[in-house]
DNA sequence: AGCGGCATGGCAAGCGGTTGCCAAAACTTT
DNA sequence: AAAGTTTTGGCAACCGCTTGCCATGCCGCT
């Protein structure tokens, strides 16, 4: 036991160090540390003096135990390769950051069982979870909120927190766009499964496109990634249709490689459109048009609801359903359907 | 106390609660789960199914306390912001992964004290540390690690683990294609004052030059973002060199950028070169010639050897400092001389 | 038969804090 | 001056798990 303190690392001073050397019991130097109005001013002073010149720092793992508050946070992903999420985690790094939380970062690897593992395992050790794009059914993850402070990113479920960047009014915006350069035939390049997202965005594109009267069909999927880009590619031109729109912005960019690669000119042979405008949409060649969202607002936004969950032990805020705005960044991966 | 569960969520059983169902004492059922040869085999499968039946999940928190073991690692970064330490991040979370380690990861936002007080709070929650890019002190930084276990990347200091990406080589492969390409006078752009590695980068390439009598100059230091390019490709116009060496491709990006805004041709009239080869290097226009290091493979690394440091307790590894691989990724943003 | 040795399980003391409860002290109030 | 409050600090239990130590029972060996 104690291990770690056996290979001559420095022992940490304990509050019975400070209690023992401020002449005080252990459970008033705890009070002067987390709870200063119930000792008296002066102890208070002295403890403090005592426990700076000890170099007395909280044991933060001895202080959740009891009290089951960690003020850790875990954020899950589901690919860690994504660039897409870094927005997301930054976002939620810097929130958790503000409020005095650390924040643990997880891949779940397009897993649902992956997720759900996680959130078992890590149960106690944190406040509480944001999972991003989760791939578990609204039943499982209803389930595990019922046990669990949770809220989602990208994802909506009855009943728990989210938010979700706005993808309607901009999957509109996307096919009007198109629509309106004379595109009459759109493929909609589809990524993982799992994702609500990716059938939000397609039914969305779905019905933009039945009311404007143009041909949209979906193929895929495929992996959300630069490399799966090239089989959408080839897919997508085999098509015959005039736009493509990708489930994200990798597999968009993806699409673009493999075109230069075919010798196929984007946007003149095929208009190009993705989702995010990730770090790069804006300098690859050619520049993505895509729809752009809050992302790192997203994980910020989250990681916010989840701790005005904790802080209001329970108390469900007014506002748990956040729709952060979209917008469509018009570059020059489209242009005028060829004819 | 006991907040969270009072909200009505679920209990988690115990292992008090195992072994009253079981039949045994707690003690063997903690033995059962952690150190199954220490009780007899019928009772561990018995303490097994019983533990399965009731749904029990270790409470790590609980686990780590006494015996100091948590099971987690931190991973700080200088700037969660720049992609270039997306790999980093990958790789170790990859890693930490693999040996069933939960990956804590912070932002340092480039000051050493935010480091230093970073180690000091989580020190009893994690089993190690991995700085990436620290903005420490070498002394600061052999202080730290006399108390935790630390392991460094992008950055040597004597005692210390660490792992960097070889650049004394590859900088001088920078110089040679260069001077190849007929330039004779280069600008070497800085990032942050406190970068141990920007330092040898900027050694490396001033060796480098002198050993082939061109001309090289050190300007900046400047913001090591796209955004900062602006003002180094200003700056570096200015000078007269017909080629840049960026800090790294963030900035180096951005000099891309500043100089398709001015009309300035690259690599007509400027060659441009950057450190790290991240995610949209070999996309942007022109694609970038860069010095690629294995930083996915430094973040594995580094976790690894951090997991060997406390599993032989505290016996050294024999490979402490490693140094991966670099290699010159050649693309359009170099190019001869003008005249 | 007697005894040492080993396998096995339980007891209890932690790990480092937090907190309900109580008692003593210091003030108020009547 | 007696009785009632309010501070203030200490005691001890507890969070859930680990582990050193001991007691028991069974084995084999001389």
């Amino acid at each position: 036991m104690a291990e770690g303190r056996a290979e001559g690392r420095a022992a940490r001073p304990t509050i019975y160090d400070v209690a023992r050397e401020a002449g005080v019991s252990p459970s008033t130097v705890s009070r002067a540390m987390s709870n200063p109005g119930r000792v008296n001013a002066v102890t208070a002073a002295r403890v403090a003096e005592v426990a700076a010149r000890l170099g007395y720092r909280t044991n933060t793992l001895a202080r959740a135990l009891p009290s089951g508050r960690t003020d850790t946070l875990a954020l899950f992903v589901s690919d860690i390769t994504n660039p897409h999420f870094f927005g997301v985690i930054r976002g939620a790094e810097h929130q958790a950051r503000a409020a005095g939380c650390t924040l643990i970062v997880g891949d779940t690897e397009e897993s649902p069982e992956v997720e759900a593992r996680n959130i078992e395992r890590l149960g106690p050790s944190v406040d509480g979870f944001v999972i991003a794009a989760s791939r578990m059914s609204d039943e499982e993850i209803t389930k595990l909120a019922a046990g669990h402070r949770l809220t989602l990113i990208s994802r909506q479920v009855a009943g728990v927190p989210s938010v979700i960047v706005e993808h309607a009014e901009g999957t509109r915006q996307i096919v009007e766009h198109l629509a309106s350069l004379g595109h009459r035939s759109i493929v909609f390049l589809a990524g993982p499964p799992r994702s609500w997202l990716g059938a939000r965005r397609w039914e969305a594109l779905a019905a933009a496109a039945a009311r404007h009267g143009i041909a949209a069909r979906r193929i895929g999927p495929f992996a959300p990634t630069v490399a799966g880009g090239a089989a959408a590619a080839d897919a997508a031109l085999g098509t015959g249709a005039t736009a493509a729109v990708a489930h994200n912005d990798l597999l968009a960019i993806g699409v673009l490689r493999r075109c230069a690669e075919r010798g196929v000119a984007v946007p003149a042979d095929l208009s190009v459109v993705g989702y995010d405008d990730i770090f790069g949409a804006d300098f690859c060649s050619p520049p993505l048009t895509t729809l752009a969202g809050q992302f790192e607002e997203s994980g910020r936004t989250a990681v916010d609801m989840l701790l005005a969950v904790r802080d209001r032990h329970g108390v469900r805020p007014a506002r748990d359903q956040v729709v952060l705005d979209s917008h469509l960044a018009i570059r020059r991966s489209t242009g005028p359907a060829p004819r």
